[in-house]
DNA sequence: TTTTCGACTAAAAAACTATTTTGGTCGAAA
DNA sequence: TTTCGACCAAAATAGTTTTTTAGTCGAAAA
């Protein structure tokens, strides 16, 4: 009981670590086992299934993406500053993501399975974006930044919504191609209109 | 030489329902040929692959999607009008495809190999897409529907380009989920936006 | 000349079998 | 509370044979 966090902790460590070498498919509960020192039961203790070790470490992937967002905003403090560096930041972990996963997800592309594994994953933060971003727009509001009459309340979740929607089209751009060049460019132009926009 | 191209068209035809019924890798030269009433090696005096022939039926679906976009947009004079029929025409028109393939789709995931095949197919006519919507918004300016010097000439590529990053966000969250509801009322709010920001 | 097609081949896919590996369980031991 | 060896059924793998398939070619229709 002393440490069962910790050890859970490194278990996930040593397959993230397995995973980014081998790829998602080929890394064993022996691997893992072998790696952490300990017997392959003994992970039985900790997780109920290899599924949710795999799906532990992809969660906690996710989620450094989306504390890496929020500290970024967090850091700004004009409105239309944080819109930027949440784009701006997003691109910039996925893109570290995918440099570190890349060769995997070519090689292992028909296990990786993406209409499935992606729908899971990809929404998985999906609502804690959208309360982030929601409460940008609204400190928008407050410091004037939006035109109150432009959006209802009722309006800020959908506004919020399509704000996402918009910088998840960029994202895959990123993601199928890789011209980072035109982004910057692309993200200016597209915030610039969305802040006159709501003027 | 009378009607090479009708038959080109009649083979591409008969590949494209074979397609639909039993998958991309699952009909073979011979269903075609047998389908066609000629013979396998005749198939070949037309296309000189099956790889061509296979392009040659996902192309022009792709065309078609461009196609009945451009002309709902024609039929349209409004400046913002236009773009809104853009987007919706085009989701109307992935979503008609996608019901007709969605159960090859979903079992033959693993050959359907999105990474490249996306990337191949998608951005097939992503010129002809910015030019079309590049051209809208020349008439905007025209007609005053956007400020001139909101944008100058070189940034109405850039613009067309966010306006059709964005619609893909659109897109791609019908391709992955399903739920047309908020797809109305966000498409209406991201062009309020959109042309409240330009003007 | 233009178009069709049967016969043929090399390569790939499928089917089948035997073998090994793997995820997961359980009871005992530390 | 935590670890692990022994064990099992299911799945992955390897190896082999058989079948199917894409593509060629030369001859024969049209």
């Amino acid at each position: 009981m002393v440490n069962e966090e910790e050890v859970r902790a490194e278990i996930l460590d040593t397959a993230r670590g397995l995973i980014q070498q081998f790829g998602l498919q080929k890394v064993t509960m022996q691997d893992i086992a072998k790696a952490t020192g300990k017997g392959k039961s003994s992970l039985y203790y900790y997780f109920k299934s290899k599924d949710e070790i795999l799906d532990a470490v992809v969660e906690e992937e996710m989620l450094e993406v989306f504390i890496r967002c929020r500290d970024a905003v967090d850091r700004e403090t004009d409105f239309g500053a944080k819109l930027k560096t949440y784009i701006i930041t997003k691109i910039k972990v996925l893109e570290e993501k995918l440099a570190r996963y890349r060769f995997l997800i070519e090689t292992d592309a028909h296990y990786f399975d993406f209409s499935s594994y992606f729908k899971k994953m990809r929404f998985l933060y999906d609502d804690k974006e959208v309360v982030l971003i929601k409460s940008i727009f609204k400190r928008g509001i407050e410091s004037g930044a939006i035109r109150p009459t432009m959006v209802e309340e009722e309006n800020i979740q959908l506004l919020a919504e399509i704000f996402l929607t918009a910088a998840r089209g960029l994202e895959m751009e990123i993601f199928i191609q890789k011209e980072f060049k035109n982004m910057k460019a692309k993200t200016d132009l597209m915030l610039t209109v969305l802040l006159h926009g709501l003027q």
